[in-house]
DNA sequence: CGGCATGTTTCGCC
DNA sequence: AGGCGAAACATGCC
């Protein structure tokens, strides 16, 4: 589920933690960096930000990043802004636990609990952002159309790759192709202005609605729909499953050229 | 059991 | 040097 969208939530969700110090901290110490806990208690966090699918918790001291990996999720003060992710059972194991801090006594839910069953997430101290490219709400046109003439690996690979924009994650890049009515497998430097502007138009509108309804899951290639492949709601034409940019790729073979 | 998974990093080959 | 494709990572789920 973590794509920029779960992120944006969760971030939202972090931010009443603002204000609060941080009395403890657990992490596992496969996912963090040596003296993590250390480094961060008694800190004061004074904003909760996003960058990309990052999400970070500024301090009077260093920022603490979280990475979600494909599994990661979070749940603030003991309450879950997402519940569950899609394709996963819906279990909650404290195993899965890779980091809690805690705002308070030690007996209270932890403010922040990062869970993660697979493990290829993991958390950060002041990490290096110096490699995305601008955010899937802010990127304009220009900035896309000028990487995209330079590229002659697929469109979906290009918006995939978090230094040309920074958010988009496979759900969200095959949802903004359909709208956009752009063919994954085209090349970069073949896509034109007139539909990068379009593309830029689709972030904004619809990455914005499904961020409403709960992030990238809720889109119309939902993971039903990548899992059932029914017809294209917009032209009733089959629609095509395959690997493109390394990734499972959903379209329709109709209306995206 | 085999295959698949919403992500990132690394490797080998141009 | 940098772009590209494939593999690897760790684990749960179907």
């Amino acid at each position: 589920m973590p794509e920029g969208l779960e992120a944006e939530i969760w971030r939202t969700a972090i931010e009443v933690t603002v204000g609060r110090t941080i009395t403890d901290a657990y992490v596992d110490e496969r996912v963090a960096p040596p003296g993590f806990v250390s480094a961060v208690r008694d800190l004061r966090i004074t904003a909760v930000r996003r960058a990309g699918k990052v999400v970070l918790i500024d301090t009077d001291g260093p920022t603490i990043g979280l990475h979600f990996g494909m599994t990661g999720r979070v749940v603030v003060d003991g309450s879950a802004p997402i519940e569950r992710l899609s394709y996963a059972s819906g279990r909650d194991e404290a195993e899965w636990n890779r980091l809690l801090l805690w705002t308070g006594p030690p007996d209270r839910p932890a403010a922040v609990r990062f869970n993660d069953p697979r493990r290829f997430g993991h958390v950060s101290l002041d990490p290096d952002l110096s490699g995305l490219g601008p955010d899937m709400f802010v990127v304009t046109p220009s900035e896309l159309r000028a990487v995209l003439a330079r590229r002659r690996t697929s469109i979906k690979a290009v918006l995939l790759d978090q230094h040309v924009v920074a958010g988009l994650g496979n759900l969200c890049v095959d949802e903004v192709l359909w709208w956009a009515g752009i063919a994954p497998h085209r090349a970069g430097e073949n896509v034109t202005v007139e539909e990068a502007r379009r593309l830029v138009t689709v972030m904004r509108r619809r990455l914005r609605v499904m961020l409403r309804r709960g992030g990238s899951t809720t889109g119309v290639i939902d993971p039903r729909v990548r899992a059932e492949l029914p017809h294209c709601s917009r032209d009733g034409a089959p629609l095509r499953r395959a690997q493109i940019g390394n990734r499972t790729t959903v379209w329709c073979a109709a209306h995206q050229r």
